[in-house]
RNA sequence: GGGCAGUUAGCUCAGUUGGUAGAGCAUCGCCUUCACACGGCGGGGGUCGUAGGUUCAAGUCCUGUACUGCCCACCA
């Protein structure tokens, strides 16, 4: 016999095993070669510096989920497994550190801070990579990435150049959005606007001929020093008669103009704006337009320039004080009021970002977006739908990328200036000459943009810029599948550099999940204290059971909330598959099962299981196919429970109990066919107790022999697909429920055997139950089952009624009668309801004149069904209360 | 300001093409039935946010509206 399981699953050694059994075995590392469809999917390269979160966990899960799938389909399939530098996260977590040993990165020295990082990265890097292992991904180790790597760093200087040389890249001044914290400029999308309570300053300001004043309104006076004009609208009646006259900036009383511009919305404040080109985006774009100067009055520091007069070295927050004092002091403070407005946020370290302007390197995605807006939906399908708009829109209004970052971890820029001519060289490998001859160059301080590495991710991983078998095979990938967080951050991204180096869409379709929060729908968050921690979740619960949950509450465009009762409701699942394995295994016993045709099958019990297997297998090859992941579980889950658990193994009991010896090595064989095929259908949503229960079962000749991880999906069997045996499977059914629920509701004992009487709407019922005496014996404990006339029911005895067919169980005084009538009553007064409803339907003669024909047909037949249903349950009901009164 | 979701049983959510509302958990009753108490059996519980419209028929399609959440956006 194989080896007995024991009664409760227990996770933890089984899940060790299989990992490293599929790790040592390289399951999941494909030869390009191999035949089969390819299929591939990247990994959204978590941070280096990154703790598995419940995010990962859904996303990692869904992949695999797909992963597995694809390889019981018998497709070649590849994921690749990868990490991002994550340059100004990590190098925060690193200076950090060293800020323990109270030094900054500058007492290092660059190249010593760059050497720390990566010891760093030795030591903590590979944290994340066991915890995507320990999830059960189905990733090839042997082909791991990591976006510093050598051949991703020599693809990130290939992309670099050539868009330089194209055109595409460029270096400029800008203003652009400055985390003084970071140190280090920004790209517009890693700006977080949050509300923010602040302050409406109104400010006046006089006309250098002294003739008259104008009040500005804004929310940063400590940019007045900085302001170079002053701006209304053309059309403003209030302010027309000012336009092109000089204002004196106050305390510092520099001229400034006063111009006009649509721009300007003349209801808000006071509708005249302080124009400060250096420290504003708005303003930028009106210096721009209207010529006019440009001074920069805040540091990178946020200290205070020179420029800024009396106010030279304060803090932005000191000189907003100060200044506002000074004005106030002088008479020209008009009024302050409470204002809630939108303040850019670092969203590394959430510190207020400053609007700067400085040299940047841009990528010209204002020329590259829109190839990539016009791939989808026809190269490019994104699910679910509803985000084409956001795609779309973000597409339309893209500016162009601020790539340079003012930090060390990270991709040098490969550019070169040559300190003697000044000439700008842009090349892959470091010169070691100008043209002009010189030796001193000097490359550029900036780094790219970590998100500059990630969009060439599904082509650098597969050997890029080398013509490499993994290239050639596996691009463009089958999906791609991600947080909907970081659809411009990184998916279009992709989009835009694969189309412009590949020539060709890096993915076919792009599903966005849902983002997981807590049971009370909040965003799940360190600082809140909400999180789940995926990896308590797999200590507690297993991982099969995290898998499951998150693959069953994966709704296509629906967040969701989970909580750990989830998770552990989920983990009875996987017990009760472990219990239904244990049960198959004592059946055998020490015996191979042996096959036979489950085709030719005849017995009820086993031609309605693979009928409704047959069901299970389309339903959940059709939801993976469609992304629809909580489908495919649902079925499985409702198929193993409610069908083969709840149904099946208790129908074949007997047979298995005290069947003749070919009913039970039928049974036996159609026991092992079905749990065999409802592993490999589970296997992807749960590895590991599938994986385990699999190698206990026995093998049976030419059956799939190898591991499960490798098994196909199971072949559909056409034959076994018999809609009139489940009908009748159900009749049964329902004939079982009646008699346990006239026990239940007339508080007779389960265990008590009673004795059924029936009388049969037709003969084929009557032959029907016939057949299936013992099963019907067992299932609902009768003590006999004995078929009547109509008219012989004894008076004295509980009363139901399925499909016409009347059931009735003598009661001999045992139970109290009017329970029994009240019972009676009820579902009399349930039939009145449908009854209602239906007759309703077909009084209407619209009704009857427009309704498709097998709908009209189908309430008919039901109205008959309730008609006939009803009558007989009154006239059971006048026998009993007759009962009742003679006694 | 623009856009997108959601609003269905006490809770969390399903509900493919319009045809008499489903699951899990929770709850109540019964059961130490030899796979499983991480179990079995049975029950109760919803006029599908709201107001209209289309239709013989609407949770399902259309319009308005309320509330909640998210994303985008240059009102200083």
């Amino acid at each position: 016999m194989s080896e007995i399981l024991a009664t409760a699953y227990e996770p933890a050694q089984v899940e060790a095993h299989w990992r490293k059994h599929w790790e040592e075995a390289q399951i999941f590392t494909p030869d390009p070669k191999a035949p089969g469809e390819p299929y591939a999917i990247v990994i959204p390269p978590p941070n280096v510096t990154g703790v598995l979160h419940i995010g990962h966990a859904l996303n990692l899960t869904l992949i695999d989920v797909l992963i597995r799938h694809a390889r019981q389909l018998g497709k070649n399939v590849l994921w690749v497994p990868g990490t991002d530098h994550a340059g100004i996260a990590t190098q925060n977590v690193v200076e950090r550190a060293l800020a323990r040993e109270h030094k900054t990165r500058h007492d290092l020295g660059r190249e010593a801070f760059i050497e720390r990082v990566w010891q760093w990265r030795e030591e903590y890097g590979h944290r994340i990579l066991e915890q995507i292992a320990a999830l059960g991904c189905s990733v090839d180790w042997t082909r791991l990435r990591f976006t510093m790597d050598e051949g991703l760093s020599k693809a990130v200087r290939r992309v670099f150049v050539q868009l330089y040389n194209e055109g595409l890249i460029y270096k400029g001044d800008y203003i652009i959005n400055w985390c003084a914290r970071c140190h280090t400029a920004l790209a517009d999308d890693e700006v977080e606007h949050e509300n923010t309570h602040g302050h409406l300053w109104s400010i006046r300001y006089r006309l250098s001929d002294g003739s008259d004043a104008i009040v500005v309104a804004t929310t940063r006076p400590e940019t007045i020093p900085g302001d170079t004009a002053i701006c209304v609208h053309p059309e403003d009646d209030r302010y027309k008669h000012l336009i092109g006259k000089t204002a004196l900036v106050p305390i510092l009383n520099r001229p400034i103009p006063i111009i006009a511009d649509n721009y300007v919305d003349r209801e808000f404040g006071t509708g005249a704006l302080k124009v400060t080109p250096c420290h504003d985006h708005n303003d930028w774009m009106l210096g721009k337009r209207h010529n006019l100067e440009f001074i920069q009055v805040i540091d990178a520091d946020g200290i205070m320039k020179e420029e800024s007069g009396p106010y030279v070295g304060l803090t932005k927050e000191e000189c907003r004080k100060k200044i506002v004092a000074d004005i106030e002091a002088q008479g020209d403070l008009v009024g302050v009021s409470d204002l809630e407005h939108a303040v850019g946020h670092c969203y590394r370290c959430h510190t207020v970002v400053e609007p700067h302007v400085s040299t940047q390197w841009f990528v010209a995605t204002t020329k590259l977006a829109k190839e990539a807006r016009d791939a989808v939906p026809s190269l490019t399908k994104i699910l679910p739908t509803n985000w084409l708009k956001t795609y779309y829109h973000w597409l339309d209004n893209i500016r162009d990328w601020c790539i340079s970052r003012q930090i060390w971890w990270g991709h040098r820029i490969p550019a070169w200036t040559c300190e003697k001519c000044g000439k700008l060289i842009v090349q892959e490998d470091a010169p070691t000459k100008c043209s002009c001859g010189s030796t001193d160059l000097v490359q550029d301080p900036d780094v790219l943009d970590t998100w500059f590495s990630s969009s060439l991710w599904p082509f650098s991983t597969l050997g890029w810029p080398d013509n490499t078998e993994e290239l050639k095979r596996w691009y463009p990938t089958n999906v791609l599948i991600t947080g909907f967080d970081i659809i411009f951050f990184w998916v279009a991204r992709m989009m835009m550099l694969g189309q412009h180096f590949m020539h060709e869409v890096p993915f076919k379709t792009v599903y966005l999940h849902a983002l997981v929060r807590d049971a009370t729908g909040h965003k799940m968050s360190k600082s809140t204290g909400n999180v789940i921690d995926p990896q308590v979740m797999i200590t507690k619960y297993g991982c099969d059971a995290l898998r499951f949950t998150l693959t069953a509450f994966a709704a296509m465009g629906r967040d969701i909330r989970l909580s750990e009762e989830r998770i552990e409701g989920y983990r009875h699942f996987v017990n009760k598959l472990w219990n239904a394995a244990r049960f198959t295994l004592m059946q055998l016993g020490d015996t191979t099962p042996i096959a036979c045709a489950l085709e030719a099958l005849t017995d009820l019990e086993h031609v309605w299981i693979l009928h409704k297997l047959e069901e299970a297998k389309t339903n959940v090859a059709q939801a993976l196919a469609e992304y629809r992941f909580n489908d495919a579980a649902q079925s499985c889950y409702k198929f193993l429970w409610a069908e083969f658990c709840d149904w099946y193994l208790e129908l074949v009991k007997p047979m298995l109990q005290q069947g003749t010896e070919q009913s039970k090595s039928q049974a036996q064989y159609v026991l092992w066919s079905v749990l065999r095929e409802i592993l490999i259908l589970l296997h992807p949503m749960m590895p590991f107790v599938t994986a385990e229960i699999w190698q206990a079962l026995p093998c049976v000749s030419d059956s799939f022999t190898g591991e499960l991880a490798k098994a196909p999906y199971p072949a559909k069997r056409p034959l076994c697909i018999k809609p009139e045996a489940a009908a009748q499977m159900e009749f049964i059914q329902g004939v079982i429920v009646a008699v346990r629920t006239i026990k239940a509701e007339l508080n007779i004992s389960p265990g008590r055997k009673v004795h059924l009487l029936i009388v049969p709407q037709d003969q084929s019922q009557q032959d029907l139950l016939a057949r299936h005496t013992t099963l019907l014996q067992t299932l609902a404990r009768l003590e006999d089952l004995k078929f009547i006339q109509s008219g012989e029911q004894p008076k004295a005895s509980a009363a139901s009624v399925v499909q016409g067919c009347q059931l009735v169980v003598p009661l001999k005084g045992t139970v109290d009668l009017a329970q029994e009538l009240a019972r009676l009553d009820k579902q009399l007064a349930k039939l009145a309801k449908n009854l209602i409803n239906v007759q309703k339907h077909l009084a209407d003669p619209n009704f009857l004149a427009k309704a498709q024909a097998h709908v009209v047909e189908r309430e008919q037949q039901q109205a008959q069904e309730l008609l006939d249903n009803q009558a007989k349950l009154t006239a059971l009901r006048e026998r009993f209360a007759q009962a009742l009164e003679e006694a």
